[in-house]
DNA sequence: ATATTTGACAATGTATGCATTAATTGCGTA
DNA sequence: TACGCAATTAATGCATACATTGTCAAATAT
């Protein structure tokens, strides 16, 4: 846990990337916010260099928005991004399942899923919530890596990130997710019988539910933009 | 058609983007090759800093590997890797058509698809090929965009892009692709009908069928990567 | 008062130079 | 000959300076 640990020097620019990226998702960079080159090379303590190379790849990724005079500007999600975004989660999570059912996976392969979806109802039984959603992103993460396709991964992996924010906020507004851990076990269950189709429709009603759940909290009055 | 009509005056690292995108889908920068910042910058007439923008942004696409010391590698496709993409746009195009099929779309929203289905079947009784691929873009890219997701239609652009010179090359080693005319019209109708359900699994069987073809000819002999 | 133009300013786009560091080559030694 | 080490080289990472250009505001005209 030294602070120096480190053998390889990251670069600036890897170094700005993982840092922007924390800002953002942990709201010091606040959605809808813009933000000057130099004004994030100071705050980072680096040239305004590392700086744009990072925020293009932050561009490419959808999560910020590059204003030639004004700055970049932090992009927040509307409630319809947030369903694009759930559509597209929900398809490629769905596919991964199936995939990975149809894999013949072991016992031993699905243990990294198994273990999420355990830690997930100790964390339901001490309704802790952030343990929750930590071994809920592992489940997915997991999953999709059980798929097969390192691109879905990436795709997905991606789309997490953006919805993160939004996940966050909407985490104590929502029961505890009861459903969804019986969901999980269905899942698995079906990918490790080897039956696709089960298990993509499983994964895929899991799926929508929790979409049409967010979206309805995030259509709350005063909760436009995340 | 004049060379510069171009109001905006674009910045080098817009055109560095555009151009290198050309370069590579032209396979003037072939797949697999090496390319120095110099070399690259001397080549398009720009100094090192917008090329090196311009790369970061092809590697957040997948087109390029930035390797630190030995220049940018373009990216050549395996065939597993063109199974790993084709996965993803019949899921996401199938996606699409559903989403079409769900709004109600009127045959005049539907024209452009229409077209491009009359197009191909033209360009079927010619027997040119290049017309056909170039009205089979404008089909899927047209659904994608009446699916009315616009990350979807982006995924889709996107993953379109890298395996367009695999297309090229197999365009004239497959059988001409009545088929896929058919396949098209079914589609279409399903749309129109607002059958949700035939519009996925057509476009779905659709998409897997040519998936199937265009691998089984990746793999013969000598045809390694692309 | 409103619209328009001009001008100053400020932020970015781009080029360039320097420091850093990985790769490579050549030399010495076993 | 083969191995290892050191020095050289070359490419990148980053900082910085400068040119460009959009933006904003003040001033003027209608």
């Amino acid at each position: 846990m030294t602070p120096e640990t480190r053998s390889t020097p990251r670069s600036n620019t890897q170094r700005a990337l993982d840092e922007l990226r924390d800002l953002i998702f942990s709201g010091d960079l606040p959605a809808g916010s813009d933000h000057l080159e130099v004004e994030l090379a100071q705050r980072l303590g680096m040239s305004r260099t590392p700086i744009r190379e990072a925020m293009l790849t932050l561009e490419a990724q959808g999560l910020v928005e590059v204003r030639p005079r004004k700055g970049f500007r932090i992009l927040s999600l509307s409630a319809e991004d947030m369903e694009e975004i759930y559509q597209i989660l929900t398809e490629l999570e769905s596919l991964a399942a199936e995939r990975a059912a149809a894999r013949g996976l072991s016992e031993a392969d699905l243990a990294i899923l198994a273990q999420a979806i355990a830690d997930m109802d100790d964390a339901l039984s001490s309704e802790d919530r952030i343990a929750w959603a930590k071994a809920d992103d592992r489940f997915h993460a997991e999953l999709v890596r059980l798929g097969g396709n390192a691109r879905v991964a990436a795709i997905v992996g991606m789309y997490n990130d953006q919805v993160r924010r939004a996940r966050a906020t909407t985490l104590y507004m929502r029961p505890l997710p009861h459903q969804s851990n019986a969901d999980h076990r269905a899942v698995y269950a079906a990918i490790l019988d080897g039956d696709q189709e089960t298990a993509r429709k499983t994964h895929a009603k899991h799926r929508t539910n929790a979409s049409r759940l967010l979206t309805e909290l995030l259509q709350r009055p005063g909760m436009k933009h995340l």
